[in-house]
DNA sequence: ACGTTTTGCCAAAACGTCTTGGCACCGAGT
DNA sequence: ACTCGGTGCCAAGACGTTTTGGCAAAACGT
């Protein structure tokens, strides 16, 4: 039962709360964090907590971090935040996982390194204030060189491994979302799957290759014959499409369905594909890569596409930060190697059984 | 002259600069601050930040922020970040103008809010880590009750105004920004001008939907004749531009342009007039509004469209959360009513002047 | 009744910085 | 010689917590 909400003035502190519960601040503080190896009895805890609650107290952050030393605040840097709509869901996932955990999340985003030397500002802007922990998530590498700052800090990597093996990563699993991909072509029917490559060179352009070419041995198919590769934009998909449907001009020996890349690519062989006159998916099956928004849902028909795990490699990542922190002895039996998240497909209206070839079969015959 | 980058271990505090300069603290803390009112020697200063820049010291924020009471760090909230692509702009500018400011930005990401009133408990998650300011950023909503939380604090909002008037806001021009692209259509030769409205209520429909109105107004055109309002999203987009182009079959009914209420509209009705056996620009220009990333620049042609001013909002707003925080006296000064952003039309390739009549006009008659 | 343990609580010292008030010195004016 | 106003520096006390070490009083054993 709280007296009104009388506007707290002048922040309440633990004098407060002790003069009110007619203690000591020091069991206060006891009570409250639940000290171990101390003793109160149940009555001076109710008492304590009562008054706190009416009070409305909450301890100061700085004090306590300065007592603590430890801020309960970890730094995520993110490399161009702005040109990776990505990167967003890394934060959101860094984000909801940080308060799960009690701490804040504070960001700074770097430049976009072409380097494989990470550019130590952000650490040092985070280390200058006491981060307890930083997160460095890259997108265009996927082995970085950290500068020795992180290694003074508890320290995650996103998107790349640490060449040395000190720091723990997550990274996507492209390689086997891609092969996983052609599975479901294969599962669905099709044979003849091409695949629209990206040409710039990133390391998601050879696991994804890497994966395609799994998937088509595995299924016992040619992973030569139907490869094309362009720039990985709109533009690149429309010319690879363009390049891939024109090999033959018969249905039967045309790709029944196109694994694109990316969604950028496929939203460009959408449109290749309508020009000659195809349907999407009577005609030809289509998949993307990275179910970017607002491209894969906003096709037609909607875009089947595999998502990357960007949500979950924010939230894994300050996890495990967490876990690094916490048990700051053994700092270093964590998994040096990178952990491969899962990316799933997600299932929308691109792809169908492939259509009858329209010149039977000698059976018919 | 660095004597060699030995790791710095065991923190370097203010003791141990004023131990190797051979002053004590006090002086440390003065000639590192340029504090006011005070009197070093010349000789004495140099000495110092010698000592200082020697031994790689930088003050702990944590015992700082607690001695000075300011934390040095301001929170953004953002409703679902994640829904919307347009919030990593937002976070961006903020971002940069934080480090600008020689703040810390940290972030939370409250739900989506369907009601008028803000969750208070992103602020209050600030509030009590000692943040010095906070910016609340809102997606669907022109006006929004502040929770009494964020009247005890400096705040700033970014995308709707504060019902009470208290608290300073940043919005974008939508109004102005649809206006200025019909001006733009008109002085490219274009009378018959379409508006493919949204048929979701938030304010941005009402803004660009006045804007359209303004524009044509402006011209002497007719503001209702070609206006069909829909989902807002590629499908509806679809749905109103077939709608808008078969009013009538002629070519000299049939609207020349069309304003799409925002990029993914746009995409659609791109399908829409590619299946009608047009092109664009040449029998039809198309304008969208968000210069949503990646649709914009990736439809064929790419397409003209207005930007949102996401980074200056962000960035504006915590300059103007710092000027409150620094001049606390005065704080109220500042306007209550909200400061609308100009929203720039970025000029891609879906915009031409119209076709000349297919039939003659009657001066050739 | 007298040690001995256990229980319940607290005073005081950190944590690392900024800031208040003042102390000693020096040169100049009387 | 004695005061006086600068100048250059510093000791000590905040800021609001947590933690260490310990002290009374109560409970317990004999």
């Amino acid at each position: 039962m709280k007296t009104g909400n009388r506007v707290a003035r002048k922040h309440v502190g633990i004098r407060d709360v002790a003069a009110a519960a007619g203690v000591s601040v020091t069991t206060v503080s006891h009570v409250l964090n639940d000290t171990p190896h101390t003793r109160t009895s149940d009555d001076t805890r109710n008492r304590v907590k009562a008054a706190a609650e009416e009070l409305g107290y909450q301890p100061n952050r700085l004090a306590r971090g300065l007592r603590i030393q430890a801020s309960g605040m970890v730094g995520l840097i993110t490399e161009e935040i702005a040109t990776t709509p990505h990167a967003g869901k890394i934060i959101l996932g860094a984000q909801e996982e940080a308060t799960r955990q009690n701490l804040m999340l504070a960001i700074i985003n770097s430049s976009l390194n072409p380097a494989v030397e990470i550019d130590p500002a952000g650490v040092r802007a985070f280390l200058d204030r006491q981060a307890d922990g930083v997160i460095y998530a890259t997108v265009y590498h996927d082995e970085v060189n950290p500068p020795e700052e992180m290694l003074g800090i508890p320290a995650v990597l996103i998107g790349a491994r640490d060449a040395r093996g000190e720091i723990p990563s997550f990274m996507p699993d492209e390689r086997a979302g891609a092969a996983s991909i052609v599975d479901m072509l294969v599962a669905a029917g099709h044979r003849r799957i091409a695949f629209a490559a990206s040409s710039v060179d990133v390391p998601a352009t050879r696991g994804r290759l890497l994966g395609y070419r799994d998937g088509m041995l595995a299924a016992g198919l040619d992973p030569d014959q139907f490869v094309a590769a362009a720039e990985g934009e709109a533009k690149g998909g429309y010319e690879a499409a363009a390049r891939l449907l024109d090999v033959a001009v018969g249905a039967d020996e045309r790709p029944t369905a196109l694994f694109c890349y990316n969604d950028r690519m496929a939203m460009g062989a959408y449109r290749a594909i309508a020009e000659r006159g195809l349907t999407i998916p009577a005609d030809m099956s289509v998949v993307g890569f990275d179910d970017q928004d607002p491209i894969a849902a906003s096709l037609f028909p909607p875009l089947t596409t595999v998502a990357l795990p960007h949500y979950e490699m924010g939230a894994r990542a300050v996890a495990e930060l967490m876990g690094i922190i916490e048990s700051r002895p053994e700092h270093g039996l964590l998994p040096g190697h990178p952990t491969l998240l899962a990316c799933p497909i997600v299932h929308r209206d691109s792809v169908a059984a492939p259509s009858p070839d329209k010149h039977p079969r000698a059976s018919t015959h």
